[in-house]
DNA sequence: TTACCTGGCTCG
DNA sequence: GTACGAGCCAGGTAAT
């Protein structure tokens, strides 16, 4: 008969590897859960692989053992445990406990004492056993009965294995621990032995007391050594010896109570839940959707009703009942479902609607698969019925996204009104460096999957659009949509409530998005044929430099190639590699062709043909077949829950990154005119960043200079270069400007040196006189940084809350980008709510004042305006007000106006 | 043929 | 490795 096996396990051991190799994991609340992933995956694995008899995982338990009694420096060099480790062992006992393990850990003695005294009782019982463990000493116990295996290299030792890997057998492995000693222990070897002179000896001599026995043999400083180490040899032997014959508890010397159990599945469930582990939620639930939620060990979890009622609205009557629902409900969410994700062009193909968790209607309008429209209610008389009720303010309506359904609704012509709230704001307030999307929030704040728009529509190019889907999947799927923003409201709610900072800002927001609805929908008017005109010269213009280009290379090729392009600068024309990419290929970018221009004709060329290339293809011949043909303008979409900081993001198309730097690009601005009787009309604000540090930081320095009114580059020069205001060079103005837009990214020295052209010490020398200058701005950049660090976030003056993960958890060059990101996050995100308020308060001035001016644009720091020729006067003089006037701080805000036919001429 | 990624460049 | 935050284009290649 085959012998029975017990498998061991080394907790302790296991979880500081499981902890260093797994990166930094969180679950939703924000915890370590790391070393648990790793522990499961590892404790399964090693389980089924060796489908033990018996199994029992040992870990140390806190507390003195008799080696610290006999020997006070004992692991004294240890460094403590991690608190993020730390915080993971009571969860894992949990976890190995569910996964059918007996666990041990007994104070008193460690875990490998315990490991050998259960081996011992195997061995009396003619059991095999099976050790896990990183700890080599652990190799004295490899006997016939006893073998050892190393998770990490899956190596199995045995009596021959033990020598091979350290060159003497295991019962030589005491003595052999003794001439090495043991580093991570603290337990004192021989001055000089290492491995490789023990298992010598050891082989010469065969154990340590022969070899003390003629020690005099020895010869050299190491015998030396060796003599001054024999006093020490009665402790260390001592330390070193695993106790085989611990005190444990009758439970575990009856093997019968190791045999591994099955796995606790509901515990598993919610323990994985709790960690926000999807697949093996996935795996140990069967439930192939199943999503781990934030709430499942919560009793704030909404209540998941056991059905949901979801019906389909296709008769009067049904209708009528629906109606008069949602006209006595309190609040109601409610969706639009389109034939489109363009705002402007999308029409309405279907309406859900939900007044309480677990249910909803859908309102089937525009479906267009044969037969069906015979079974939808008429798309004109219901909206007609429903227009009064989409348009009041009574009762408030829930939605995700609003300026999306805002501008379907009006492609109706239906005026949404009664807005209450909004879950998509609601969420990226609560967390804006996460995503946003429905399907994301149902996910990670109800727990809930419902269909996916991809499941239903598919993707791509054979994606079908939402008019083309059956009824009863859509309005499964519409219905789920009104049914889970309900319910996220209620869920958000309280959180946005719960601090000021969220509800200031969630206020602003809620304002913020009807001025963008307005500026989206008013758009942009172009002038085609300048566009027209300079995609024309554009192309001669790069038609011939295309020429100059294939002269110098001596074949054609496509510039347009970065490959290509390294091919023959670097293969064909040998030109010196300065940098690479980062998959390894030498790089063409702008910085290393602007260093080869320096030696070169080539590069200037290539450079100049690409800044027309870009030029042309992303604007002269873009912007015009975005026009709109409906209103013969462009409709940019303003993102409001995109970009962490707090700005506002601009697509389809980006009217936020239309060149200004150089001339041939500036030119396009040109194109941005006004309709006839109006004119355009720009207000920037003046530094604004810079501004928002001073009053940020304190620093009465920089505080004085923007007081007085000074060129704030200018100013710096002369503190950082000790010269009066007058004597501030030309360069030396350009490097105080490098200075202060660098700080505000949080540059280092090696950034403004390769920036300036500069050695890295005279940057940080200039770093360092910035300081000195201005220390408390110094002193903001440290705070920033540690207050990042310990709460996970930073915060804008107005309390817009800014999440950085990465601080706490990444290491290296991850972690030190956070910190950056840190630096930076309150001055842009302060910047960002300054010019939101100013975007508020210009357009209830411009309703108020009942003008017909209104504003077009957003450029992060700058307002474009499309100006009544006869509203110039009171604009101009009000328009920089309201944007200097919308907070005190420390510093004056200032705002610069421009105006002109165009916006090139305006800004 | 389409979908996704890389390298590069535009803006504040 | 090395300055924050975005969106978009062309080329190239992997997937279909």
């Amino acid at each position: 008969m085959k012998n029975k096996t017990l498998l061991l396990v080394d907790g302790s051991s296991y979880l500081y590897r499981s902890y260093y190799a797994m990166p930094n994991l969180r679950n939703q609340s924000g915890e370590p859960t790391g070393a648990i992933y790793g522990m499961v995956k590892m404790m399964r694995k090693i389980s089924q692989e060796f489908n033990p008899d018996y199994m029992v995982c040992i870990f140390d338990a806190p507390g003195k053992t008799f080696r610290d009694e006999l020997y006070p420096d004992y692991k004294a060099q240890r460094p403590p445990m991690p608190d993020d480790l730390r915080v993971q062992i009571a969860p894992i006992y949990e976890t190995i406990e569910a996964l059918g393990w007996t666990l041990i850990a007994q104070e008193g003695v460690e875990a490998d004492d315990i490991i050998a005294t259960l081996a011992e009782i195997a061995r009396q019982n003619d059991v095999k056993t099976i050790i896990s463990t990183g700890d080599k000493d652990i190799a004295q116990l490899v006997n016939e009965h006893i073998s050892l295996i190393n998770t990490m290299t899956d190596e199995r030792l045995d009596r021959e294995g033990v020598k091979h890997k350290f060159g003497v057998y295991p019962e030589q492995i005491i003595d052999f621990l003794m001439l090495v000693g043991d580093k991570v222990d603290n337990v004192p070897g021989v001055e000089k032995v290492g491995e490789k002179t023990a298992a010598k000896w050891l082989e010469q001599y065969g154990s340590l007391d022969n070899l003390i026995q003629q020690a005099d043999k020895l010869t050299g400083k190491i015998g030396e050594n060796f003599r001054q180490a024999i006093p020490q040899f009665a402790l260390t032997r001592q330390l070193i010896t695993i106790k085989k014959d611990c005190e444990l508890p009758e439970t575990y010397r009856q093997f019968d109570q190791l045999v591994p159990k099955a796995e606790n599945q509901e515990k598993l469930i919610e323990l994985f839940n709790r960690f926000g582990f999807k697949t093996l939620l996935r795996e140990v639930s069967g439930d192939k959707d199943a999503i781990p939620t934030e709430y499942a060990h919560q009793d704030t979890l909404p209540e998941i009703p056991k059905e949901v009622h979801y019906s389909m609205v296709t008769t009067p009557e049904a209708l009528m009942m629906c109606l008069t629902k949602i006209q006595e409900a309190d609040s109601v969410a409610f969706d639009t479902e389109t034939n489109s994700l363009e705002p402007m062009k999308a029409r309405l193909v279907g309406l859900s609607l939900s007044i309480a968790v677990g249910q909803a209607w859908y309102i089937p309008l525009a479906h267009n698969s044969a037969g069906l429209l015979d079974e939808q209610l008429d798309k004109t008389q219901t909206l007609d019925l429903l227009k009064p009720w989409l348009e009041s303010d009574k009762p408030q309506k829930i939605l995700q996204n609003a300026k999306f359904d805002a501008h379907v609704l009006a492609n109706e012509g239906i005026s949404l009104g009664g807005v209450k709230h909004d879950t998509m704001l609601m969420a990226y307030v609560l967390a804006s460096n996460k995503k946003v999307s429905l399907e994301e929030l149902a996910s990670r704040y109800l727990g809930r999957k419902g269909l996916s728009f991809e499941e239903i529509c598919g993707k791509g190019a054979s994606a079908i659009t939402f008019d083309q889907v059956p009824l009863d999947k859509a309005t499964q799927y519409a219905c789920e949509d009104a049914d889970f923003t309900f319910q996220l409201a209620q869920v958000l709610l309280p959180k946005i409530e719960a601090y000021e900072g969220f509800k200031t800002i969630y206020a602003l927001e809620m304002q913020v998005w009807p001025v963008l609805y307005q500026m989206e929908r008013v758009g942009v008017k172009l002038d085609e044929q300048e566009l027209k005109q300079q995609s024309d010269d554009l192309g001669k213009a790069m038609m011939a430099l295309e020429e100059k280009i294939y002269t110098l290379a001596e074949q054609p090729f496509n510039i347009n190639s970065p490959k290509q392009l390294g091919e023959v600068l670097y293969e064909r024309l040998k030109l010196p590699i300065l940098s690479k990419t980062n998959s390894g290929a030498p790089s063409t970018d702008e910085d290393t062709l602007t260093k080869l221009a320096a030696d070169y004709p080539l590069p200037a060329l290539i450079l100049a043909y690409r800044s027309l290339a870009k030029v042309k293809s992303t604007y002269t011949d873009k912007l015009p077949r975005m026009i709109f043909s409906g209103t013969g303008r462009v409709h940019t979409n303003y993102a409001q829950a995109a970009v962490v900081t707090g700005r506002l993001s601009s697509s389809d198309p980006n009217l936020q990154n239309i060149p200004v730097r150089t001339e041939e690009g500036r030119r396009v601005r040109k194109a941005f005119i006004a309709q006839e009787g109006f004119h355009i009309m720009s207000a920037d604000y003046s530094q604004i960043e810079l501004r928002v540090m001073a009053h940020i930081s304190g620093d009465a320095n920089l505080q004085k200079a923007f007081a007085e009114g000074k060129d704030i580059h200018r100013a710096t020069a002369a503190e950082v270069f000790g010269v009066n205001l007058e004597e501030v060079s030309a360069e030396q103005r350009r490097a105080a400007k490098v200075i202060n837009f660098g700080l505000i990214y949080g540059m280092g020295a090696f950034g403004l040196a390769s920036n300036l052209g500069i050695s890295r010490e005279a940057a940080q020398n200039y770093i360092n006189r910035y300081f000195s200058r201005y220390p408390s701005v110094a002193e903001y950049m440290e705070s920033t940084r540690s207050k990042a660090h310990d709460q996970g976030y930073v915060e804008t003056v107005f309390g817009r809350r800014l999440w950085l993960p990465e601080i706490q958890g990444a290491k290296g060059p991850r972690k030190a980008a956070a910190e950056r990101a840190a630096i930076n996050a309150p001055m842009q995100g302060t910047a960002a709510d300054l010019i939101k308020k100013a975007m508020v308060a210009v357009q209830h001035w411009l309703r108020e004042q009942k003008l017909a001016s209104r504003m077009i644009m957003q450029v992060h720091d700058e307002l474009v305006l499309e100006v009544k020729n006869e509203e110039a006067d009171r604009v101009r003089e009000y328009l920089p007000r309201l944007m200097s006037e919308v907070a005190q701080l420390a510093v004056p805000l200032e705002a610069e106006v421009g105006e002109g036919d165009n916006w090139e001429q305006a800004h």
